[in-house]
DNA sequence: CTGAAAGCGCTAACAG
DNA sequence: CTGTTAGCGCTTTCAG
């Protein structure tokens, strides 16, 4: 009743089955021109009864649309899976609601990769993770013809379609918490070195939020980037403390070191939030299903997604009022790892 | 110099330039036949300087191959994220390798979505992950006439090509290792118990191993599957040693409770691996990044998708040897985290 | 509301 | 070694 590689029902073979051209029976499954009850009933029976699939290629020739969309995943350190993953899932998921299908590349591939999938129409539209401050794709995106959505802000978004969390208003957003509060002196533990050196542009702007804060409220404020692993971890635990005995409130922009950070501190003998108030930029789940779970901003990945492909949709749909920039509000979910400093 | 959406270069354009037929630049392309080294010169200028790309979609329809594999990954719960990253990083990064392209389907889409993508001629070929020991979609994927692999094995492969780590042996080289070193009580953590209960073909052929290599051995063991989170963890190891005060030596199965159990068996007063041996089935990555390096049999994500990638191209190039069943051996690193029983 | 027919850009016989 | 040509299966004018 279905056909393998060989043996394919074609469009003919319906509108053959179901007494009507060729034409009548794309026009009823692409809707772009009306059809009589009648006709699209018969031709709905024939397409079932004979497991009817339109072939991607010939379609994608003939209308010049694939459905297909391109999916850039960063592979470097310092990005957390989880992440990453979960955005392509939260991608994959949007883009069937509209008929789209995803095609996953590396950014080890590059500028050829996007290249090589848009100018063969591989895919119609793409969205890139991972944008740096100066990001070298930029260009090349902006003369592909065909629409594409970044995750993230480069220094000049001019013409490019971004989306992101406003991760400066997150770091902002953190350390108002804690001037709140009644802290007076505020430490970020941030991303990987290599993060920064990179001008990885989220990580640079949780930098400018968070100092930026702290200096309105007045208050003293230091940022040390902390590389992914356990040991580095509790090595910026035992440093934080010794070079800043008045610390009272951190704010944590790495998923990686979220655990083991809070239990040195707690095996330093610090209690949460009695002595420490804790707060993190990090994936709700992450901070979430700690022993001790943390007040955080949440990096909402699947609302980025799904966002990310609506705007392309959009695009492709050749709508005009396309938005350049969307960033999405932080918010706050307070998990009781922060207090008072009147505690002390 | 290069096109976008519909200023397209196509093969009759480099022809012209090139001062061939059409033909001769796709045979030039494909190399499926023999061309002058002149002629070839000609036309490979002509397609640099005209920044000409074959259209995907038409080459498609002509020669019945789209170039493209799909991949299904999973989402449930229980299965590590970071190792379905990896593998589907090394699909991709291989699948190029062989000039292919992968689109990424969610085990979400179901029996659907296969059946969709390869009847629509979207892919050539799939991979699909997580198999269930009775897995539904067995009977789709014999009847579907693509090529396709599984990772994993389910109970039946009979006509299916199947990829994995041979988990049941690498339960197996845990416990003999222990064995080895005089321990006569062992312990298994496991998957979270959904993961059981869905029969998922790996979980379960790790239980296999291990039992039989303690039985095997004389030893007495256990099996305690573990939520995948650090609180279950805690709770899983108070109880091990509450319920099996001579218990000497662990198994872990379960990368998300790796390192709270280890945290919590010191904490609880055990040294590793003075008190306590323990060992794991795990990314190498994960084991070597604890504060403990962890002694372990590795999942291979990456080898798996690599090879995964290399059966389907043999299928789909019609080689007639490729094998059903493709069992990695297990091997296990050795980084200090068991100790000879005698130590005690 | 429906049909007929002209391609979409490429590949693979077939013919030389 | 190269050219000519007939489709691949679908969409979309153009006609009615």
């Amino acid at each position: 009743m279905r056909g393998g590689a060989g043996l394919m029902v074609k469009i003919t073979d319906v509108a053959r089955h179901a007494g009507v051209s060729p034409s009548t029976v794309s026009y009823a499954l692409s809707g772009k021109r009306p059809i009589s009850d009648d006709t699209r009933q018969r031709v709905e029976a024939s397409i079932r009864e004979l497991g009817y699939r339109p072939h991607a290629g010939a379609r994608a020739l003939a209308s010049n649309r694939s459905n297909v969309l391109a999916l850039v995943v960063p592979l470097r350190a310092g990005i957390h899976v989880p992440v990453v993953m979960q955005f392509a899932v939260s991608v994959v998921t949007t883009a069937r609601q509209y008929d789209h299908d995803v095609l996953l590349l590396t950014q080890e591939e590059g500028e050829e990769g996007l290249s090589r999938v848009a100018d063969s129409a591989l895919v119609d539209a793409l969205i890139v993770m991972d944008v740096q401050l100066h990001d070298p794709r930029l260009a090349l995106l902006r003369s592909l013809e065909r629409p594409s959505v970044m995750i993230g802000f480069p220094l000049e978004p001019a013409g490019l379609t971004c989306v992101d969390l406003d991760f400066k208003a997150a770091g902002e957003l953190c350390v108002e918490h804690l001037a709140r509060l009644g802290h007076r002196a505020v430490a970020l533990v941030g991303s990987p070195p290599e993060v920064y050196v990179r001008q990885t542009a989220f990580a640079q702007r949780v930098v400018e939020g968070f100092t930026a804060a702290a200096d309105r409220n007045g208050m003293v404020s230091s940022v040390h980037p902390c590389e992914a692993d356990p040991a580095a971890a509790r090595a910026a635990a035992e440093r934080l403390l010794r070079e800043q005995p008045a610390l009272t409130g951190v704010v944590v922009h790495n998923e990686a070191v979220l655990e083991p950070l809070v239990e040195a501190f707690e095996q330093l003998g610090l209690r949460i939030p009695g002595d420490l108030s804790v707060t993190a930029i990090c994936p709700d789940e992450l901070a979430g299903s700690l022993r001790l779970p943390v007040t955080s901003v949440a990096v909402p990945s699947a609302e980025l997604g799904e966002r990310a492909v609506q705007l392309l949709m959009r695009k492709l749909n050749g709508s005009d009022s396309v938005p350049e920039a969307t960033l999405l509000p932080p918010r706050l979910t307070d998990r009781g790892s922060t207090a008072p400093r009147d505690a002390l």
